[in-house]
RNA sequence: GCUAGCGUAGCUCAACGGUAGAGCUCCGGUUUUGUAAACCGGAGGUUGUGGGUUCGAUUCCCACCGCUAGCUCCA
């Protein structure tokens, strides 16, 4: 017997390989026909999937799920894509199945195929899809053992599943499938009853890929896709959609006149205009102050320094591939650069370095030492030697080993710690072409950086302080709802650097300290940065899509590899403890998010310009002038439009230009020392005396009073992990 | 960087082998205006750059530059 416990509390026994959907239908047949998938004991699995054996005292967990569960739609998007790539094979005979599984709003499926798949394909894929869904034939899950199902595969001419089954899979000993009419997949599942509950799907757009995200790997197609239980909220998903696109802050960045980005200057060089340098310097203001009040000290560091200390700080050896080439004092130094990389990876010919040797003369640059006849390290020891005398220096990718070198700057007592040293600092990073997007991804960067040096007893009120900083800093924006991500190391991998102790401290402080702020967080294993394990804030809009913005980073690395102290209590030295932050994460992302988060809208006390004056006439020139120069002595970024326009089309532009309030002055109005007050949202308020305008409006701003111009819809919620791992298999 | 698509006036788009067009913006004039667009006129282009095919290229081909989506990456 096996025992079931059911949501509400009862528990009753039920034969051994009893299926969910027999218990559904016990239940009521109305719920057996709803019944999608089950949960038991917190794992989803097909309705038919024969329940284990469970003793009365510690009974099976079972929530059986119908439409009303985010996990059935997971589920039910993962047997979409099997609905899609069965189209697919019907469509294009001998096409390859790579991996295809759900997405937070949707789903996709890697192919192998020479065809090339484009949108106006969509019509014909998503018509045979309908045909599949009408017949409705079940979703049929078998299992093999591994040397049959790699034969299986081998027969459906599968060469990427028998690869993944040697591969991937190699510790299963079954393999499970899912069979629907003539097409069978190698599939973990779970999956809906039959193909008729897919209710309403649209396929969304084609990318390439590559096979198991390498990207060395085979080349594939990716199909995109969504599936919902209803047309109205597949028509809510496109909506959100569309209203993502009517955001983007390209658009919105352009219109507005707030950022440009110039072919001439360069990609991902940002250009901000003097609206969007307003933005920016409001909130760096904004920043500076709340820095002041938390003991920081402003610092500021050149944008270049020599690369052996990127060296030292192990940035340039790390990231060389992602920064822009240092700037070489020598005109021989990136030859020598090259030829050193060369020589040390063992690709330099004799015949070459002959070539380079004689060059090298050419270029004037003089190596005596170097003899092409002695051993390679001698060669190689020679070269950077010279090397090491000429100027070579970085464009900075970090802020940090400049912070450490003030750090280093004088003597430190345990009685000065922390030392919070605060700057805008820009740095470059030479980002893959293809990353680059707008303000959003960018090459040349200026983060809202602080170092925070302190002593590992001061380690946890430190972070605690500086993740409290964040909240409040996000807050003030109207960005309230957020989720930690806990980045620590991948225990296999080599990439990181430090000793095994550190990284153990460092992860368990901020593990605690997040616990004792009562932060909902999840940890991520591989996240890291090389250095330290951090906690990133992932900060979701209102239209419901998550960025990742401020960060937060403990690092015991830096230290160590500065040789950075402070004179103790005992009068020893000791090595203190950074902390890498920025609560904005850069001003080029910060202010690009904001742009789609208010959609170009900015609340009063971040808008560029706030009020703008609209006489009635050019009689009223003068008055609106006096007005204007009333806001303007409070405080205000206001203008006056006195072009000779009707107020209407100056009023619909304003309104376009998203400007907070607009200030209509006419007769009346400079006869009784008034303004009319229109607001971009509530529209005309009426007139009043400039005064109580001005007062209206300053307290507006000292609140930092957050009001949307028009809230957006309930956003259509993600499907966080639905199924895991589900696309390893 | 990879795969695919795209680059036409300041902006949004049309023309797609045969003299490059519209709306908005901009400029000039008339109008002196009361809460989302007054009217008239004008200017604005080496069609991303460089080659090639052709009698003729914005259109077809190649290379480069850039943009977009996705992949990969993100200190």
């Amino acid at each position: 017997m096996t025992h079931v416990q059911l949501p509400d509390g009862s528990v009753k026994p039920y034969p051994v390989g009893t299926t969910p959907l027999t218990i559904a239908e016990s239940i009521g047949p109305r719920l057996a026909k709803a019944c999608l998938a089950a949960e038991v004991d917190g794992v989803i699995v097909d309705l038919q999937r024969p329940l284990p054996a469970a003793p009365p005292e510690r009974p099976l967990q079972l929530k059986l799920l119908t439409e009303r569960d985010p996990q059935a739609l997971g589920v039910m998007r993962h047997s979409a894509a099997h609905v899609m790539a069965r189209a697919v094979m019907r469509l294009y005979p001998g096409v390859g199945l790579a991996f295809g599984p759900t997405l937070a709003h949707g789903f996709y499926y890697d192919f192998d195929l020479a065809d090339r798949i484009r949108e106006e394909d969509f019509a014909k894929i998503e018509a045979e899809m309908a045909r599949i869904i009408a017949d409705a034939e079940p979703f049929e899950r078998f299992e093999l053992p591994r040397d049959e199902a790699m034969a299986f595969c081998a027969d459906l001419n599968q060469a990427l599943k028998v690869e993944h089954v040697q591969t991937g899979l190699a510790d299963h000993p079954t393999l499970s499938f899912y069979r629907q009419g003539e097409f069978a997949d190698l599939c973990r599942g779970p999956h809906i009853p039959d193909a008729g509950r897919i209710k309403a799907f649209k396929l969304l757009s084609v990318a390439g890929s590559h096979w198991k995200g390498n990207a060395s790997g085979k080349p594939l197609q990716r199909l995109y896709g969504t599936a919902w239980f209803s047309a109205k909220d597949l028509a809510a998903y496109l909506a959100q959609m569309e209203e993502s696109k009517r955001r983007d802050h390209r658009v919105l960045g352009k219109q507005h006149g707030l950022f440009h980005i110039s072919h001439d200057v360069g990609p991902g060089l940002c250009l901000w205009l003097p609206k969007g340098a307003t933005i920016r310097g409001i909130l760096e203001d904004f920043i500076k102050a709340e820095l002041l009040k938390r003991g920081y000290q402003p610092v500021y560091t050149p944008h270049i320094g020599r690369v052996e200390m990127y060296e030292t700080s192990g940035h340039f050896p790390y990231y060389r591939d992602s920064q822009f080439a240092p700037l070489f004092g020598h005109p021989a130094g990136a030859f020598v650069d090259r030829w050193i990389t060369q020589l040390e990876t063992g690709e330099l010919t004799p015949e070459n370095e002959r070539k380079y040797f004689e060059f090298a003369d050419l270029l004037e640059c003089r190596v005596p030492e170097y003899q092409l006849a002695a051993p390679r390290e001698a060669r190689l020891t020679a070269l950077k030697a010279w090397q090491g005398q000429q100027e070579r220096y970085l464009l900075k990718p970090m802020n940090c080993p400049h912070h450490v070198q003030i750090y280093k700057s004088q003597p430190r007592s345990y009685r000065d710690l922390p030392v919070r040293l605060a700057e805008f600092g820009t740095v470059y990073r030479h980002e893959q072409s293809g990353e680059l997007n707008g303000m959003l991804r960018v090459r040349g960067l200026t983060q809202d950086d602080a170092h925070q040096f302190c002593t590992p007893e001061q380690v946890e009120e430190e972070f605690r302080q500086t993740v409290q900083l964040v909240q409040f800093v996000l807050g003030s924006l109207g960005l309230n709802e957020y989720r930690v991500q806990l980045s620590l190391r991948d225990p296999q991998s080599d990439k990181y650097v430090g000793s095994e102790e550190n990284w153990q401290r460092a992860e368990q402080s901020l593990r605690h300290v997040l616990g004792e702020l009562q932060l909902a967080f999840e940890e991520r294993a591989g996240e890291a940065a090389f250095y330290g394990p951090k906690a990133d804030f992932m900060v979701r809009d209102c239209i419901g899509r998550e960025w990742q913005l401020g960060t937060v980073q403990l690092d015991y690395n830096l230290p160590e590899r500065f040789q950075l102290e402070y004179i103790g209590a005992d009068n020893r030295p000791h090595r203190p403890v950074m902390i890498h932050r920025a609560p904005f994460g850069s001003m080029e992302r910060f202010v690009g998010v904001l742009i789609e988060h208010f959609a170009g809208a900015f609340p009063l006390w971040i808008a560029p310009e706030q009020a703008r004056i609209l006489p009635i006439s050019e009689k009223m020139q003068d008055y609106a002038v006096r007005v204007e120069g009333q806001f303007r002595d409070a405080g205000f970024r206001v203008r006056s439009d006195l072009r000779p326009e009707k107020v209407g089309y100056k009023i619909r532009e304003a309104q376009l230009e998203l400007i907070p309030y607009m200030l209509v002055v006419g007769q009346r109005e400079a006869e009784e020392g008034t303004v009319s007050v229109r607001d971009r949202i509530e529209g005309d308020l009426g007139s009043m005396p400039v005064a109580e305008a001005l007062t209206r409006l300053t307290v507006e701003v000292k609140d930092r009073r957050i009001r949307q111009t028009a809230p957006p819809a309930e956003p259509v919620a993600p499907v966080e992990d639905a199924l895991g791992e589900a696309h390893e298999y």
